[in-house]
DNA sequence: GCACAATATGTACTTTGGACACATTAATAA
DNA sequence: TTATTAATGTGTCCAAAGTACATATTGTGC
């Protein structure tokens, strides 16, 4: 047991040898809201044993890069998307995960606003898939989308992000839309208006919807203190729940 | 910007060269509940740049070994524990968190009972410290144990966890104290009783603390069903807070 | 047996969440 | 112009959970 150890001290003289043999990478989780679905961004993997399957867009860390530079690199690279909202979920390593040798990567999820950011039309092969309706993906992709998921489920309910998925102005209609797609439920709509109210995430902006066929809505955006670009934001002290 | 992009299709042929030079580490932090404290398992860094300085217990992930392997046999190999419950955290990776190279760490941590997982004798220089008295430690491990605390935290509001750090027969005197522990703040009893018995984790066992020098209060465990080991464990369909 | 210290329990108030009904507004069609 | 329609906007009642707070009880130890 002791001379399985490896103790620190013993890295250097390993360097290169067996250990420094890992590649990692990064798979981005991106989220958009279109059509009253939540979406995911894949493209049809051109790796061979998963030809034509939908796979995350990913790349490995470059030498010289920080890990949590990687996945906004990726982002601006393969989407054209700058800015957006991003928070790691969890790294997954199984030693027979990626076919060319031992890969592993470290999961993000982001979200984005599909009006604001538009995709390059250079990028023909980029597709926003409904969450609902995707199955099997390439590698472990599927199950990396389901964390994600999981994650942003839990995360919505206590805290305002998802109004990165919006336009900078929205109505209560448009952002318990958002909620109910997020989550998978139908929500009572006197009640989320109260709940929403009470969070006092919101300001009144005193302007109406437009271009709606039926009577307009008040809009509303978030308010400017709450905008978060992924840092962790405590609303108030958390209750104690025991 | 597409010259830089790695397809999935070329990690082949650049294998060994630029990419598969990472080293993978695990860095576990380790908590136990002794003497109304949070402790966390540190011993004295044997590593030039960190020396006498507190270090979390980790190793390299082995070549052929699982990511989520590796923190197993870890507590195992160094610490003798077995059967823990533990939970992936955040995965470290900047350039130079590591002297010896490009290393980047998965954070585990795990919740242990420090009267029936008694460390091995052999292993002198590990240490129980407490939480809240622990300051500089070396390379960024300061920075994983406040992640982990802050996640640990999070996680005892709502999920029967913390049950991991206590015997099996408590009271809930002794339950009440590794709470305040846990988030550092002081609870009212009577409210903290009420709350307990409505989440219904407990079992009344009929028996009476002993050798304790006061009035004896009741013992309790934990219902059979809501052991857990690190899996997720819902216990009911979550509110919606939204 | 008496003081002490910790256990055990209950009540009133406040806050939050969930079920539910009705009035109002603007677009549209008759 | 008017009636219809479909969405917005608001309020009430009740249940559940959280918080503040007081008193009786039991065993220890002097």
């Amino acid at each position: 047991m002791q001379k399985m150890r490896l103790k620190n001290a013993e890295i250097e003289k390993r360097t290169h040898l067996e250990f420094f043999k890992i590649a990692l990478s990064v798979d981005c989780v991106i989220f958009c809201y279109d059509k009253k679905q939540l979406k995911v961004l894949v493209f049809e993997s051109d790796f061979e044993e998963y030809a034509g399957m939908w796979s995350l867009i990913g790349d490995l860390v470059q030498p010289e890069e920080d890990l949590e530079e990687a996945p906004y690199r990726i982002l601006r690279e393969r989407a054209g998307l700058h800015d957006v909202y991003m928070e790691q979920v969890h790294t997954f390593g199984h030693v027979d995960r990626h076919p060319s040798g031992r890969v592993i990567t470290t999961a993000y999820y982001s979200l984005v606003d599909i009006k604001t950011h538009k995709l390059p039309p250079s990028e023909t092969n980029l597709h926003w898939h409904d969450v609902n309706d995707i199955h099997k993906m390439a590698f472990d992709h599927k199950m990396i989308l389901d964390t994600c998921l999981k994650r942003l489920r839990e995360k919505v309910l206590e805290h305002p992000i998802v109004f990165n998925l919006l336009p900078e102005k929205f109505s209560l209609r448009e952002l318990q839309d958002l909620y109910e797609a997020i989550l998978g439920v139908d929500l009572d709509r006197r009640n989320f208006r109260k709940r929403i109210t009470l969070k006092n995430w919101l300001v009144d902006l005193n302007e109406m919807e437009e271009d709606v066929p039926h009577r307009p809505g008040k809009l509303y955006k978030l308010k400017n203190q709450l905008k978060s670009n992924g840092k962790n934001l405590r609303l108030k002290p958390q209750k104690l729940a025991v």
